[in-house]
DNA sequence: TTCCGTATTGGAATCGATTCCACGCCACAA
DNA sequence: TTGTGGCGTGGAATCGATTCCAATACGGAA
């Protein structure tokens, strides 16, 4: 492997001199910076990171820690947030969790260890707090502590999904919801639940003046969706709303292994927008965050605080609500 | 951020002792070493990854390098890949190309220039070749250079799907399938074609004693497998074989625009097996390749590369046929 | 007792790029 | 002419961990 030195003497200067030609810092004359320059290109060189983050204390490198490296809720925003640290001339180096609280800490320290200058992070835990300085931004979850955060306005976007449901007609509605561990799934709900108060639809068991919004809690997966419609069967709402696309998948298998047919005996909206939503018969109605401006906020948010600068309050990203065939009117009375 | 040699003046021994006493590298007295290790514990020490990395010209780092962070057919190898590295005790940086062959060029270079130890590489290019001596690994494809490589076998695959689709009665198939330019569609054409040949199935466009197999090729996308459908319409065949769940999903979206009932007017059959596969009404039948032994794979062979073991020819993945209810079977005659 | 081999140790050299420092040189002003 | 300032330059110091080397100590053999 070619080094500075070999370029300098080859093109006569000093060690130095051959680094401030291909860094810029520093002045050297133009034609002796040129003819650095293209000895630097004709014999290949390019700089060891070892021996410049060694002197310059700086590694250039991002780490990014998420819970499930194949789930595609979390890769959608990691795509744009490579390509602009990318772009910002970062590397970025990546660990997940298992969705393990004790992983998670760990891979939180081998990361500070490595150096890391900045940390994407998709929490696991609710509250994990390092002694650390390193600059952190936290994707997807607002935490309690006011760390610098990007993620996706689930209140007013669930708020919206439920408002179009009622306009629709519905007063009777289920909503299945994640643990309430997770930030996540508590603010999806208070997005239905403050839908349905505006609309005076009351939290209740019992349907009173037919209206009524019943909320269930189920584990993030296809089995926790299907086991949570098996309970309210066979006293279904008129609408159902599944707020993840797990629990949307389950509950999509579940009907079907009951006969009940979407959206004829159920009207059923749910929450992110795989492409498998806009395909199925009917198409899901539902609320789909915008995951690729959650990723390039997150970004910016974390090259903002490595140029030192204050950063605001969490960033909320608004996204869509998508009106298709799974959710229908219902006739007056 | 505490040093190695402040670690050892605390321990009262010289820098060579403590790095020695905390490596493992080198003799130290039992007592000594264990007090070292005691101070380097309670003074939070960890070491430099760039001094270190300097001195021992190794970066423990391996690069990968994939068209798609989003697309979870690649994520799913990822995650373990992921594991299996971090186990060993490498950090995996990433890099995506944009299905780009010039930035794939780019970036690989850039790889290099960071002094990765290893690479894998899911390719975009056919045949793109560096000069490095750079272990590479290619996953889910394989190279006509004899490159490491870890692939599903699609061959034997779509073989074994396709003689299933034979063995329930089908004898007038046709085939979607991606861009000849990549391997990977190449490999499952062929799967295709072999059943076919095999079971006395002619690749024609007319039938011939009732049998035909028609094969179109379509971009992998949503909108190429709606095409390929409306292309083969009104003359479809009993059965249709999308290679590719993008165009599965382009086939079903279009079998529903035009109210083409799967299966009772159209077998369906895929390839891959993303959730919602099994979900559909009625389940898709399908080759599903092992995308996390692929991953693991890939990390094993890299591993092996890096360890100076010759490596044998490519790893061929075996898959499994998802048998579901998207191909029926024909009442004879 | 003397000698040799082994175990243990401290200190110096090393990795390669950056940056500080000091020097030479030239232009311009006094 | 003599300073003053700035540009351009080479060389040395630096970053922190590892490893080589020489030195010391000690046990056992001759």
């Amino acid at each position: 492997m070619v080094k500075l030195i070999d370029v300098a003497r080859t093109a006569g200067v000093g060690a130095g001199t051959a680094s401030r030609a291909l860094s810029g810092n520093g002045s050297v004359d133009r034609e002796t910076k040129e003819r650095v320059i293209a000895v630097a290109k004709q014999l290949g060189y390019s700089p060891d990171v070892a021996a410049r983050a060694l002197r310059e204390r700086r590694t250039r490198t991002i780490g990014l820690l998420l819970p499930d490296l194949a789930n595609e809720f979390y890769t959608a925003s990691v795509a744009v947030l490579q390509q602009e640290l990318s772009d910002a001339g970062y590397q970025l180096v990546i660990a997940s969790t298992g969705n393990d609280p004790s992983t998670e800490r760990i891979a939180l320290q081998t990361m500070i260890d490595q150096r890391v200058e900045g940390i994407v992070h998709v929490p696991v835990d609710a509250d994990l707090v390092l002694p650390t300085t390193v600059p952190i931004v936290q994707l997807n979850r607002q935490s309690a502590s006011r760390q610098a955060a990007a993620a996706s306005d689930d209140l007013a976007g669930v708020d919206e999904l439920t408002t179009a449901i009622v306009h629709a007609g519905h007063r009777d509605i289920a909503v299945i919801v994640g643990p309430t561990g997770f930030s996540t799934s508590r603010n999806r709900l208070l997005g239905a639940l403050r839908a349905a108060e505006r609309a005076g639809i009351p939290q209740s068991e019992r349907p009173l003046d037919g209206a009524r919004l019943r909320v269930r809690h189920a584990p993030l997966t296809v089995d926790g969706g299907a086991q949570a419609v098996a309970q309210l069967f066979p006293d279904l709402p008129s609408c159902l709303i599944a707020l993840s696309s797990r629990l949307v998948m389950g509950a999509l298998r579940e009907c079907g292994d009951r006969g009940i047919h979407v959206p004829e005996s159920l009207s059923l909206a749910g929450y992110g927008d795989p492409d498998w939503f806009s395909i199925w018969r009917p198409g899901i109605t539902t609320f789909a965050p915008n995951l690729t401006e959650m990723g390039r906020q997150a970004a910016r948010l974390l090259l903002a605080q490595l140029a030192g600068e204050e950063t605001g309050p969490p960033a909320l990203i608004p996204g869509k609500v998508q009106v298709r065939g799974s959710v229908t009117g219902l006739s007056a009375g």
